[in-house]
DNA sequence: CCGGATAATAAGGTCAACCATAACAATTTT
DNA sequence: AAAATTGTTATGGTTGACCTTATTATCCGG
């Protein structure tokens, strides 16, 4: 007997929008809270040569999903947003899961769900929000987007925000490189967690804060990742 | 302040199995059952033209994944066939998640895994399979191979070899066409029910089987990718 | 308003994984 | 044994997403 095709093909078909341009619309929004980035900016973020985000850039452009004004920065379109906003809903719905069933890492989860995130069929993702019962926050306390691409961002203020003495409970921290997320996760500033500053040096310093007991000291480049609210 | 770099790159980095090759060792897999497959079939199951596979098993077969002997077939190496089944394994775990926690429907299941089984670290498929409680099988009935790589096969009858009269429950049934998965489906053929044959007719001719009260009738081919056992 | 830093573009690669067309080799059928 | 079928290889594409090196454009601080 013949074998079954498994057709129409098992392999990569080419998708509209295939990882990487997901990554640079993803690293669009992730970038784009003050003012928009411009390509080197991204090209940082993700890695790559300026050259090669130009020519993303150009492509995304084209696709309408963002504009480049030279100089200037590059702003996503509503599209080019929507679907910046599917990925991050993907990959937040993944961080909750596997943080709070498979017990993963905290300070790995966004590395081991930025591959999931481009790979998860819609049918998947809207099962996986009903499964998690349709949580607001990653584990990072980053909000989640509606299947809708909607985002409202946490309205919260940067840690080195703070005058000396108050206090805070931790919103969110950004996701950040590997290091800075362990380092994070080893002096317990999670969200939910509650600081006070106690003290600021001047010069780019560090500051000290207060968690739980003990008294740490933070860059300020660091305390710029982390949203608190005032207590 | 300058951004936090991503570095690493976060886009794809040039894996040492690409999700390309896996799926050539994961097809190798399941096709190897009985004979060694031709450049051809393979090529055939997996949607390519025979060039390309050509290729793509000389590239294989370069890295020490697989041997072939042209006009005789196409062999997995031992470090071929684990990684083979290690995205076997990933995949059917993830089969089993959507099915008993998500409640996806069950003739997707395939489909719906075959992209995230090449984007699941180490850690996730390990920390899944204990949360799943390390099930055996897939809801296809298929086994699920160890972390180590090895599978060992059912022993069971394919439907279409049982004698008229004879009843039998379904172990498995081959991952296959959406359109076949559904039928099956349909019919009530999964993994755990009673079947009894009724029927045969000849010259490749479909048999009659009785599924609960009711008869049905099913094609030889399709036959032949239900296997039993006997009561 | 000028010079250095930063940003963008141009030109010409590489590499994996596909494709089509065509020739050639082995096996099977008649 | 010749013909038909099936399997393999050779040749020469394409495309997306990267790269380096070099040039040009704009901005901004002194
Ligand atoms: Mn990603
Ligand atoms: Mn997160
Ligand atoms: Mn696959
Ligand atoms: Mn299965």
């Amino acid at each position: 007997m013949g074998d079954l095709i498994m057709q129409p093909s098992n392999l990569k078909v080419s998708p509209k929008y295939s990882e990487s341009k997901e990554m640079y619309l993803k690293a669009l929004v992730e970038l784009d809270v003050f003012v928009s980035p411009t390509v080197s900016r991204l090209a940082n973020r993700l890695g790559v040569t300026q050259v090669s985000a130009n020519e993303m850039v150009r492509r995304l452009t084209d696709q309408g999903l963002m504009i480049h004004t030279p100089y200037k920065g590059v702003n996503l379109t509503k599209k080019g947003r929507q679907l910046g906003n599917n990925v991050l809903r993907r990959q937040r719905l993944w961080e909750c899961f596997l943080y709070d069933y498979l017990k993963v890492e905290w300070s790995r989860l966004y590395e081991l769900t930025c591959n999931l995130e481009h790979n998860t069929p819609p049918e998947v993702t809207e099962s996986l929000a009903i499964y998690l019962n349709n949580p607001a926050q990653c584990p990072h306390g980053q909000p989640i987007p509606t299947v809708d691409g909607e985002c409202k961002s946490l309205k919260g203020i940067p840690l080195n925000q703070l005058g000396i003495g108050e206090s805070a409970s931790i919103l969110s921290v950004t996701e950040s490189p590997l290091e800075v997320v362990e380092h994070f996760s080893q002096q317990g500033l999670l969200p939910g967690k509650h600081i006070t500053l106690v003290n600021t040096t001047p010069l780019q310093g560090p500051l000290t804060l207060q968690v739980g007991q003990a008294h740490i000291a933070l860059g300020l480049q660091m305390a710029e990742q982390i949203l608190v609210k005032r207590d």
